[in-house]
DNA sequence: ATGGCTTCATAGTGAAGA
């Protein structure tokens, strides 16, 4: 089963590349995030046009979260049910047996606001369903925009970005208690090419110089078997692209 | 250079992202 997370940063904007993206790729689950659309407006016909069928929670302007599959999705989870937030930022479905949490982590602004407070509360609430979770699904994936670069080679400039946010010791901690809950990092299970990132600053020319983080993540529990995880650099060479691009996983 | 682009909501600019 071929999985991908893809922060689309607005998917009314970006629905011709989605669909685009899908009919070339022909993934089994895509989870997305930042869809910056209220469910009424989602783009539901189109989607099943394409073969695929879709659960979302979404909102005006901001978040926005959504799973779309070629595979019926049952037990459909929205929202941490351990964290009170109006804010859309999480989704989940069993499919074919494998739990999929669709995930957008809060940015966290800078190190130390009140985002930043509101990022590592929302993660520990995160960690602690998830324990809950992998007792009832071993079969468990967690796609999406984690707003964290786990170690200095997912950072262009590991030196500029010391203890900043995306790069804090606190949100790198955040993400090795994900690990310890037994989840591993599916790109980090094969040999990668060097200064591999996930996302680019749309402003100085951050793509074509690299200038990027890694910061969209696939995590999977050790009874998932999975063959390969790579990034996918061709969306964001598009015209206007989202500054994210897809980050897709083969499962077994 | 606490900015640089992009999106949304809105009708000139401000918030938010990362």
């Amino acid at each position: 089963m071929k999985l991908v997370t893809w922060n689309v940063n607005s998917l009314r904007v970006r629905l011709e590349q989605v669909l685009g993206w899908l009919a070339e790729n022909q993934p089994d689950v895509l989870c997305l995030q930042e869809t910056k659309t209220e469910d009424s407006n989602f783009p539901v016909p189109a989607l099943q046009q394409a073969g695929y069928q879709a659960v979302f929670s979404g909102q005006k302007t901001y978040n926005g979260v959504a799973i779309v599959s070629k595979f019926a999705m049952t037990e459909v989870q929205y929202g941490l049910p351990n964290f009170e937030d109006p804010q859309k930022r999480v989704i989940a479905a069993t499919i074919n047996g494998v739990r999929v949490v669709c995930v957008y982590v809060p940015n966290g602004e800078s190190v130390g606001s009140e985002k930043y407070q509101y990022k590592l509360a929302w993660l520990a609430a995160l960690q602690a369903w998830l324990k809950d979770e992998l007792q009832r699904y071993p079969k468990l994936a967690l796609l999406g925009d984690y707003n964290i670069a786990p170690e200095d080679r997912d950072v262009h400039d590991p030196v500029a970005w010391v203890g900043k946010v995306l790069c804090s010791e606190p949100e790198r901690a955040a993400f090795s208690g994900l690990r310890q809950l037994g989840l591993r990092d599916a790109f980090r299970l094969f040999e990668q090419p060097e200064k591999s990132f996930s996302w680019w600053d749309y402003r100085m020319m951050g793509f074509r110089r690299n200038h990027g983080l890694r910061i969209d993540h696939i995590l999977l529990s050790d009874a998932v078997d999975c063959s390969t995880c790579s990034i996918d650099k061709a969306p964001r060479k598009l015209e206007r692209p989202s500054d994210h691009t897809p980050v897709w996983a083969d499962i077994t």
